[in-house]
DNA sequence: AATGAATGAGGTTTCATTCAT
DNA sequence: TATGAATGAAACCTCATTCAT
């Protein structure tokens, strides 16, 4: 703890400020309230604002990749993983949506080469970390599913889970429910078998 | 020239900056400089920074609604339509790419409920637009395709090229050739018919 | 009419403004839309905001020198002409009450030259009009009242009600009742005489 | 040293100000430079410009307050006290001249409830502290002054006080000699003991 | 290591005044 | 004479960052 212990506060303070504010608008002053510091100490455990905030995304990145595979084995068939997948993604309220609109909205900074890169490598790795636990199910499968083809199986998945949960969020309109989801999945699945 | 003529031409300043800043960072000295005029002038046009920018997002929503449907036409078959429909998704590097980024980026900003519901509407109309061309294709097809699912077409589509343009900005991924939007296109079209 | 029609308007334009703004507050784009004309024509008719504002205060000056007199003549005995004076200074309220609201707020501007003359013209003016009115009436006096003792009695029944007046807009105390006023006049009178 | 040191720089560099400006007219810039300090360090001690402000004219409702009762004993007779209280008011010059002054501009700021609200405090008080203090004075007298009629007797100096020192300020006129408002104290409260 | 007062650059916005029509 | 679009200086205020303690 003891040092480590402050960076934590600090981080999790400013995770808490971004569930409603964007990082231009988060101030360092209401990051040193919120964790119980001063000001100036912010400034032992990162650089600036700036870096502060990509350790956000790291964490936020690190934390995702464990909601979103939350339930997936590697010894489940295919079909079963993609279902508990789309539910995580559809899961997305709760924690995980939380985090998911932190990501969204550092959209905005991606002219900074730094914040850019962190967010490429959140969307790589994700995918990455997804793929592979895929791959590994592709072994227990009777019909068997090109690898190749497993990236735009997420993508769907992803994209209209994605397309779904924005337009909820800036238009209210409601979001899809688990049930739609599981269908949207077996669509997707027997889709890529017959392709 | 005119009174119109200088709307105009702010509006423009502001949206090539916002091709390359965020919202936050674009200065009213900077649209000044760019659109030839004195900062003041802004004030005869605009009630303020935020109101330019709504106004940025309202003309980037006609304008995309414009990119969108072209070359869709009520008379062609539903998945011709939908073809062209996917390549004007996946078209969106050049000037659509451009506007896209920008109202992505605007997402940052969603926590302000007058941006919040400018967003919302644009949303909600480009899909009704895209929607009821193609109910309009629906007369022509020899196989039928529910009405109600048409909205998870489009999102399919929508949501697909989203991710795979995204990761394109962020992790200089390619994005789909128009080749592999046609198949991307055809595979939905063939679930939505089957299912 | 014609033009000195629009340099009255203005004029007005800049009293009702002014009775709900200071000085500062009132901007020449409110005169302007107030008057019915473009914000350029108040340049035909004052040179700047600023004597626009004096020639406010001249028209108040006279305006209240006739609101102040209203009554008193030069045939009545001295008392009765104090009474009615009294009575016009508490009627501050209604059209008087507002103008010399505006005079009382104009006293903010005294460090510019020309605005303190304007306003030591106006304090002149009211006293000596007052009291040369109060000198005829002398003639009609059977007690004597020395004529240098005139200006002490204006002052007193000037300077109470100015203070009454002026913490009934402040702390919304009472203001005096013309009974009251009336009482006050006798024993100012009656001190005077027996002095 | 220390924290308070500041905001009294602040403070006081802001009155100094005042004795020449009216509040528009002062400028955040000015008083920084006047204090010694960065302008932003205005706002770690004031929420706005306005609130300093209304500081400060709480600032000299305190001060004036002790000016107004300095020398005013309740052990001393009615009389004696008025005339001291006389002189106090007449001595308006100097420090409590200027400070009154500020008061007085400040009335042009009456349409903002919060300063008006300010202005109103500072009257009552004023008139309380004062009214006590006389209070306290009737038990020493040989003639009864019945106490509802200190407030007329206050209203009365106070006022013409008032006028005459406006008229000073405006027109150059002279002001009250101490002799004069002595003769007048003597006046006033031998109308008030008589009626 | 921790503090938090101080900084000052830079942002948005207002508005009296000008001048081409 | 009248217009009103355009100006641009200058105001207030914010906030990331520093540094003496």
């Amino acid at each position: 703890m003891g040092t480590d212990n402050k960076r934590e506060l600090i981080l999790q303070a400013a995770i808490e400020i971004l569930h409603h504010q964007n990082y231009q608008n988060m101030t360092t002053s209401e990051i040193a309230r919120r964790a119980g510091i001063a000001e100036g100490t912010i400034y032992r455990y990162f650089q600036n604002k700036r870096d502060l905030f990509i350790e956000v995304l790291r964490f936020i990145s690190k934390r995702m990749g464990e909601i979103f595979v939350e339930g997936v084995s590697p010894e489940a068939d295919l079909k079963s993983n993609l279902r508990v997948l789309g539910k995580n993604f559809y899961m997305r309220h709760k924690e995980g949506s939380g985090l998911y609109k932190i990501l969204y909205k550092a959209f905005s900074e991606v002219e900074d080469d730094d914040i850019k890169s962190a967010l490429g490598n959140i969307y790589t790795q994700s995918v990455e970390i997804i793929k592979s636990i895929l791959k590994s199910s592709l072994g227990n499968e009777k019909v068997s599913v090109p690898e190749e083809r497993l990236e735009i199986i997420i993508f769907m998945i992803w994209g209209i889970g994605d397309i779904v949960w924005k337009r909820s969020i800036v238009s209210g309109e409601k979001t899809m429910s688990p049930a739609e989801m599981d269908n949207l999945v077996e669509m997707v699945y027997t889709l890529m078998k017959s392709s």
